[in-house]
DNA sequence: GATGAATGAGAATTCATTCAT
DNA sequence: TATGAATGAATTCTCATTCAT
């Protein structure tokens, strides 16, 4: 029962909590009181810091999302290909404690789906993750590293789609460690012949 | 004599009442209310032919993944890269009006992702799909029309994960189908440069 | 799937699959659905018979009573002590699959305790053993064969109650035969000495 | 600072009120909402004390037995045939109010006869009870106030039938006062020359 | 008469949210 | 501020009864 006075620090206590409590339980499955109870709090105190359930549920996403962004648009951009395919190949490597997430993600996704406010926001996400590939692309097409008839907006935003379904499929499928690995560098492979390509 | 009913179309009925409810309410927020209400029949009636909520959503899930098998799966086997890329890109090209089912799957895949059973069936699924592709790649690399250094095994189930993500964004983020056929061609093209490369 | 015409007949065969049904599965598990199937015959047929669930099982309570007095009531009456004893004895000892029948009995007197016509009902026939009872009681007075300070009246219907507790902790506790047996015989050389004491 | 609740009173609370549903519209026809409204309570607060009606069943019966055996198996055991005869003839001297509980218990009975652990305890219960009666009885015969040749383990476990089925009539068919005095006075005094006997 | 599909009221149970302490 | 007991709307599922065929 930690005496944290810090309003964010609480929050964050909180949301950390509910993580475990999902993926402990999955998001269906997690009530209130397992969200106060693995933060060593009580339901109430709850409310306190997070209006309802919803709220907390998009507080979670957004924190999930923002290390997300994080982790893939790192700064400055690549500037050559082995760079950039190397920083691919990093961010699809996820261990099999980190692909946990996903299907909670998706499950959270799913219950919100109809949520305008909620999808734009994450949509909006993975736009920016394909605008950063898009422009990642756009330089090294600028450099000659890449083939020049590749049209680096749309390819930028397909990447994104891609990679989220290789996550995706480790997460969900407990495909394991050793297989993704391999399928990883498949992948990176394939896009560097495709991006190199003619 | 009894009303006459024939009970595979009064499931089919039945099924295609819930896709319906789902795809209004969302999957959480459909009771087997609402399905009933939607079917035009009373709630116990429903029970008549579906055991429970959880059967009545496998069954749906089955259905769908059942379509989706045939359509991927088309035999005979393509024999020229030309003609794989072309199904990849007919399999990618979904209608709004069909991607609309793809967070409801999400959905139902996501609270369902603890049962073993449910998700080593849909798992399957798309090592069957993978396997399919394997075959074809494996198929081109034997007849030269594809780059030799390729791991069939692997890039097959790859390529499953990567079209899944790219059906999931337009699904999920309601890609308009103008930029969503951008982004299908586009991939086609850095498949078809990544396939033939070297 | 008898075609019993005869309308007695056809509640008889009823009758038989309602008592059936309700010794397999109890009777607050016991569904019409069953009891039609019991029957070999279709749930609505079943209202053609009787009118209800509460008709059937008082139909069918009836039935068992009527049984159960006739093997209690025999006549002539018995003008030996001896003679009255063995036949108490012979009541008592159910055998195991007629004590079957004690507890659904209870749990559906429990059911309808609160029905007044139903309870009177079953009073009087509990009333009636009773003055039977009196009756032989009184005889064996008269012929001497008994303390002359009995109240026959009194005791016939408190022999009633007696032995209907000694079958119902027969049936209820599964008391094996063995163990019966010898709580009959006991009971009985309870009765006689009390009956011709002093 | 939550509400203060004793939990224990609060239990105890429900079960007084559970009993009065229970009295009022039968066992089977008493709901968790009805029961919640005796209690004054909503519906919901029911299941912080009790985790299903089953348990509420049980609890209310057990509290039922205990209050019961307390009355019956009193010490320290009885050493003459009249403190004895005096004991069982208030044991069955129950009120009318008290006579009304008999009918639900044997509701809740015959519910619940096909529960092994439940049948077990109360079974155990009974048991017990009769072999109080049987060292009562032993102690009786070792002494000399009764007759030699009684069997005092098969007649104990007999006298809590026989009394057992006493009591129930009285409850289900609910026989007046008047008339329950006499009968008890009747039973004790066959009780009496039955085991002075001889 | 016979059928059994359809009905819908009603049951037990859950859980986000409130609020007295 | 913190608590957790209380709430009651909402959910899934059952089953006696009806009625079109």
């Amino acid at each position: 029962m930690p005496k944290i006075v810090n309003k964010e620090k609480m929050q964050e206590h909180i949301l950390e909590a509910c993580l475990s409590a999902f993926i402990k339980h999955g998001f269906a499955n997690t009530t209130m009181s397992k969200i106060a109870q693995e933060a060593g709090i009580a339901k109430g105190t709850l409310y306190l810091y997070f209006d309802s359930k919803e709220e907390l549920t998009h507080a979670i996403t957004e924190v999930y999302f923002e290390k997300f962004k994080e982790r893939i648009m790192v700064m400055p951009y690549f500037v050559t290909l082995n760079d950039f395919l190397k920083h691919i190949e990093k961010s699809l490597l996820m261990s099999d404690d980190e692909s946990t997430f996903i299907p909670i993600f998706f499950e959270v996704f799913g219950s919100n789906f109809r949520s305008k406010p909620f999808m734009q926001k994450y949509q909006s996400v993975f736009d920016e993750i394909g605008s950063y590939y898009t422009h990642t692309l756009q330089l090294l097409i600028d450099n000659g590293a890449i083939n020049k008839s590749i049209n680096s907006k749309v390819l930028g935003r397909v990447l994104v789609s891609m990679f989220d379904g290789i996550a995706l499929h480790k997460g969900f499928f407990k495909i394991d460690n050793a297989e993704h690995v391999m399928m990883v560098k498949e992948s990176v492979q394939l896009f560097r012949l495709g991006l190199e390509g003619e």
